[in-house]
DNA sequence: ACCGACCGTTCGTCTTGACGAACGAAGTTC
DNA sequence: GAACTTCGTTCGTCAAGACGAACGGTCGGT
């Protein structure tokens, strides 16, 4: 959340029409399980007001989300970052340089894998749950990675993130191929 | 932050006087620089009222951080594998192997960066916040990473974990490294 | 048809969040 | 010494957040 104020409020109201309907309850009962007034949220969701933390915390707790998701936005599709491209979030430094390939709010859980392909290898993997995503970054090799129909092609480096709620696939191109697979699921 | 109502302001007030003096400004400089009156500021940080977003937000953009790192709470330790030892999680099919590096479970956020070095070069970081930890992977070169006062020696494939609540640092031995690099706030 | 339940929005009221001013303490400069 | 600046805390004031009540609309049951 590093847009203006007004998007402060334009964020929350976002958020929480959308995990109300995800949850698939009115206005009314979310209101009545936080013990919130009903005018309070109709007027949170319609993007107005400057809610307290106690207010929000409510409304989460009632939604069962982490607080963090009423406040941040997620971001859900198909990217590649090529090695060395990522935004430099520091300063450069001579000699040392970081760059953000991607960044996520609390409450999804994650793994951590190191993959390795052989020469020619492809795995195909099938539509995990929805709300799983994928990031990817090429350790060595040259390998094709992400949603079957489109994967990226990938040098050792690069980086690609992807919905793993559709048929995906990991491919060696070439000779054998390894990589790190972070997998989220929220 | 899944505790009760005076929990909230308490974990408010934590983050505050934590970041503020990593900042190493005084209450006045960061009321100032956040457009929040002194008093205000005064009052969050003795753990007491219920701050709007607005408020917290600017205080979260003065101080330079996102603002679940407001709201949250953030645990510990060094760990090393090495490129091909991690636990086997799928059956091992002809061509293709995961293993498992490391599981979260729901509520840490993370940032994924990929970092850079040149050769020689040593990059020192403060410790940051208590709850964080780092991933750290090798794509290429050898270097040292972890805990200042025990780094680890990582070759590419190569994987370690550590608190980031301390001092440590990355390092390139021999020629220019990269590496992909997991920061996890709890 | 009428009635009750539920919906989301609007309105008036009260409490508290956030403001600026004042305060005493500490440090620096002349 | 006095004057100034900065510090964090306390205090009085005002406006907005959050409340409950009222409203018009929709739906289902009798």
């Amino acid at each position: 959340m590093r847009g203006s104020e007004t998007e402060a409020i334009e964020t929350i109201s976002i958020a929480l029409r959308h995990h109300r309907e995800r949850a698939g309850i009115s206005l009314s009962e979310l209101a009545k399980r936080a013990g919130v007034a009903k005018s309070t949220l109709s007027q949170l969701e319609s993007g107005e007001g400057n809610p307290g933390v106690e207010t929000l915390w409510a409304l989460a707790v009632a939604l069962d989300v982490p607080f963090s998701r009423l406040v941040e936005l997620p971001t859900p599709h198909t990217r590649v970052i090529r090695a060395g491209q990522a935004p430099k979030i520091r300063a450069e430094h001579a000699g040392f340089a970081a760059g953000l390939l991607s960044a996520c709010p609390a409450g999804a859980s994650r793994d951590i894998y190191e993959i390795a392909l052989e020469a020619g290898e492809i795995r195909r993997a099938e539509p995990h749950q929805p709300g799983t995503v994928e990031h990817l970054i090429v350790v060595s090799g040259s390998m094709r990675g992400g949603p079957a129909d489109e994967p990226a092609e990938l040098e050792p480096g690069d980086y690609t993130t992807f919905s793993g709620a559709v048929p995906h696939l990991y491919q060696a191109v070439g000779g054998p191929t390894t990589a790190v697979l972070l997998m989220e699921h929220s």
